[in-house]
RNA sequence: GCCCAGAUAGCUCAGAUGGUAGAGCAGAGGACUGAAAAUCCUCGUGUCGCUGGUUCGAUUCCGGCUCUGGGCA
């Protein structure tokens, strides 16, 4: 039997948290944070971290497991979050993975194939270096259909493509095509929040200006002061980028605040935007349940039952 | 009250020696398979404040009015 998991997604601030946890409180299960950011020891505030009362004892993992010094990225979260899946599929709970980082959801679910090869540290410096139509150049050289799927000024994944190359001997595109076509192994549904696009703004705006209530300045402060470093992964996260600018005097305390805001509305689209376009993601207004995280949760509940009833017909 | 400068896209502004206009930001849409809270792409028609006049034609020139800055009283 495949492990059942449910799969709670949707834009920063729009209420992911308490759903999941009434989800989890509901069907009896343990949650997976999908998160690229809460996953940072002393980055609280600013994540917009679950605390111990909003948990309701509801067991989270993958918060609070690595120092803020530490790299991250989506092959650790896979073979970190699939490990806790098993963990808890194995005791026969079910899993539910909730979170905004669209490439991790997908990561675990589809369990993706990152084929384990060594870091090339001064590979990878030797070609950011490089102007990017240089990059583009050797790209269409090596692999002509990541030529033509990646855009000619996007460093970062035409970078990748060349990394993939020189490791592996074979194209990006090739390896892609092929995680493309496989299905999931798990029995998974997936549910994204979402809700007006004006309302999320505001919620947006209210949780960034409640931030600052809480001390997420003095939250980054913290970390700068300790030595954190600016192109660390941790420091990447929205707030601590800004704030640390403002740590640095390079801006006010209010252009800060103001483009904290800013950036935390432009990424809630692009979530959106990833999040509308996974096929088998259904969506769920929470204006229609009066904002209520209870009720979407008994929602979720019911489609979930239905979608497992169908599938044993 | 007088003088000067403005009044153009949601905001900040540019512009045409008269032929109905364009940037940045905001906003919208999209991509994404080892940085993903990252990285990257696409999208700009609005009574050119109102009103007379000159003109084939005015948002552009001239007059008046209204409003907003600044200065003088």
């Amino acid at each position: 039997m495949s492990i059942h998991m449910i799969a709670v997604a949707g834009p920063t601030a729009v209420g992911k948290t308490a759903v999941s946890v009434e989800l989890a409180r509901l069907l009896d299960g343990e949650i997976i944070s999908a998160d690229s950011m809460q996953v940072y020891r002393g980055m609280d505030i600013g994540t917009a971290k679950v605390t111990k009362e909003e948990m309701k004892g509801v067991r989270h993992w993958m918060i609070d497991v690595l120092d803020p010094s530490e790299p991250f990225d989506v092959v650790r979260f896979q073979s970190m979050a699939k490990a806790a899946a098993e963990d808890i599929a194995g005791r026969g709970k079910p899993v539910i993975v909730a979170g905004g980082t669209g490439f991790y959801l997908q990561a675990l679910l589809r369990d993706i194939d990152f084929t384990e090869t060594a870091e090339d540290a001064d590979y990878r410096r030797e070609l950011e270096e490089k102007p990017a139509e240089e990059l583009y150049r050797m790209v269409e050289e090596v692999d002509p259909e990541s030529a033509i799927a990646i855009h000619a000024n996007n460093k970062k994944r035409l970078i990748r493509a060349l990394e993939f190359y020189r490791q592996t001997g074979t194209p990006i595109s090739a390896h892609n095509e092929r995680e493309k076509q496989r299905p999931s192994p798990y029995d998974t549904g997936m549910y994204f929040l979402d809700r007006d696009r004006a309302k999320l703004y505001a919620r947006i705006e209210q949780r960034v200006d409640a931030m600052f209530d809480e001390g997420l300045a003095e939250e980054v402060r913290r970390l700068y002061d300790a030595g954190a470093v600016r192109t660390s992964t941790a420091m990447q996260g929205l707030g601590y980028k800004e704030l640390y600018a403002w740590c640095a005097g390079e801006c006010t305390l209010d252009e800060a605040r103001a483009l904290i805001k800013l950036n935390t509305r432009h990424f809630a689209k692009r979530q959106l935007t990833w999040f509308r376009h996974t096929e088998g993601m259904v969506r769920l207004d929470v204006d229609e349940y009066g904002g209520d995280a209870a009720a979407t949760a008994r929602v979720i509940a019911q489609l979930e039952e239905e979608r497992q009833r169908k599938q044993t017909i």
